[in-house]
Formats: C-alpha cells, structure tokens, sequence
DNA sequence: GCCATTTATCTTGACGTCAAGATACGTGGT
DNA sequence: ACCACGTATCTTGACGTCAAGATAAATGGC
C-alpha cells in the first residue's frame, strides 16, 4: 500500500467507474522519475553542475574528439527547445566550461567545444554520476534489471 | 537500437571502462516520462487545464465531499514546495476553480475548497485524463503492465 | 499567564523551461 | 545574378518551480 495506491483507493470510492490500472502505472513512473531526479542532481551538484549542464557537458564527451557539436546537433539528443539549449550553452559559456567557435563553413551556425576546463569538470563527474546510478538500482536483480529495462524499451518505442 | 542505445554506444567508445546498466535503465525512464509527460498535457491543456492545475484539482475532488483540504494536506500529498503550492493555489483561485476558507478552529490555516466550477471542471477532465492514459499504454499486454506495475512499485518503495 | 518553540502559510528572488517570433545566412530554381 | 524559401541560432516574455526566509498563530513547559 504505497501512496500511489493511497490515490487509486481514494478514486476507487469516489469514481468506482474509472479504472485506474493505466493512472497507477503513470503515476509510479511520474514519482519515480522525480524522487531519481533529486538523487541524481544531488551528486551532480556537488560537482559543481546542474543536470541541465551536465546533459550537454556529456554529450560533447561522448561526441568524441574533438569534443565539438553545433547546437542543432545538441538539440537533437536532448529533448529541449531551441530557447533553451541557448540559455544552457550561455550558462555553461560564462562558466568557461565551453567556447562558441565561428564555423568557418557555415557562418549561421557555431560549434560548442568543450574547453579543458569542461572535459576536466565532465570527466571527474561522469565516474561518478555513473556510480550514483548504479546505487539508484542496486536494488534490483540483473534479471529484473534486465527485465525493467525490456519494458522500458518497448514503452519509448511508443514515443521514439 | 533506440537513442538511448547510441548513447550507451557512445559511452562504451568513449569510456569502455564504464558500466552503462543502470545509466540505460535511468535513460529510458527520463526520455519516457517527458514524452508521457506532454501527451498528457495536451489533453488536460484542452480542457483548459495545466497539469499542475489538475493535479491540486483531482487531489480535492478524491479526497470526497466537501472537496476541502488545507495546503498542507495537499503539499503532503503532491512532492512540490510549499511555495510552488501558494502559486497553484493563487492561479486556481484567480481561475475561480478553488476558493480559500477560513478555518475557524486554527487561524493559521486556510481550506481551500472547490468552487461549483472546479468540480466541473476536475470531473469533466478526469475521464479524459483516464481515457488518455489508457491509450498510452494500451501496446502492452495485461501480463506486461502488471510486471512494470511490479517492478516500478519495488523501484519506488526505495524512496518512500 | 508567559514566552520560547513549533507549525502553517506566504513571500521573494533566482532558475530552467517553452512557444513564438526575429535575425542572419545558405540554397536552388530560374 | 536574383529571390523565395529553408535552415541555424538567438531573443523575448511568460510560466512553474524551488530554497530560504518572513509572518502569524498555536502549543507546551514553567
């Protein structure tokens, strides 16, 4: 009896007619997801990040050598407007964590590189964001691991 | 091969030393809820409802008649600060969909009760709402959304 | 009864986000 | 060469949220 079922009680004596099997599902993912957030930006924080910066830090990471991306290309795997990862590549410029360079073959377009700086920042937090991560479902049996992440998958299958 | 899968690729050229598990299953559980997220808005938005709205709206109208409870009971019931709950509760009475009783047995407190209007409006939402809920999760089977129901309940017992 | 503490709510200032639109540049058809 | 259209990025204004602190009232130990 945890509180989502508290909620789905609560609708079962006022609106017998709903059937809430979907809403209990929902509403686990939505808590989840929130309580996982605060634990995961707790850890980041400490290094200095926010989880928005750090999003954008990781994918120039992982991008490669030379750690350089267009903010189009930044948009595109991260699920933010266009407004937004503008105000995200400021923050993280001010910081001195990336640089805008002219893009000498387009000039409507920038490319956002890490500066050593930010490789530092990304690389000392990365190892441990990933072992705050692993904490997070340490609960769980690699089978069940396995099993969540298969459903998961199929779910966002939906959507991607 | 999902996104979530080019990022762990990514990851495992980059940083071959780093376990991706957990970082795959918490990948997917984030792109997830921002996309359920917004189908869910869209819906409650054409009912002329934010999901912050709804969420203060349907928390009175399960709790049962009279429909009232006390900011506190509400924050308790939510995960959002007390000052983010003032703000909702200042935007629905604005809306003219909740209004702010005095309680006459504590001076310190306020009800805050639903007006003729917020339950009109929470109770023609809420089928939408349901209805909207059960599409979204209508590519699984029974047996399939009882398991995540399972293992998403074992994942949140972690935290509450 | 008094006052320190606790409880309940609200206020303030700062962020991060988005939608919509502005700006600037590139591209392709004629 | 021109120009209409497409593309890439940034700007603006509005929200929703939070942490920290302010305000006001209730409570409990003396």
């Amino acid at each position: 009896m945890d509180r989502v079922d508290k909620i789905l009680a609560q609708w079962k004596r006022e609106r017998p007619d709903l059937d809430t099997e979907a809403m209990g599902i929902m509403g686990r993912l939505k808590r989840l997801t929130t309580h996982l957030a605060r634990e995961v930006d707790q850890v980041l924080q400490q290094q200095g990040l926010s989880s928005s910066s750090f999003d954008v830090l990781a994918t120039l990471r992982r991008s490669g050598a030379p750690y350089r991306l267009s903010p189009g290309d930044l948009l595109s795997m991260t699920m933010v407007s266009s407004g937004t990862m503008t105000n995200r590549i400021d923050q993280l410029e001010k910081a001195g964590l990336v640089e805008r360079v002219l893009n000498p073959d387009d000039r409507r377009s920038v490319l956002i590189a890490l500066t050593k700086a930010g490789f530092a920042a990304v690389e000392s937090a990365v190892g441990l964001h990933v072992a705050n991560q692993q904490r997070l479902t340490q609960g769980f049996s690699a089978e069940e691991k396995a099993q969540l992440d298969a459903l998961l998958r199929k779910f966002l299958a939906t959507f991607e």
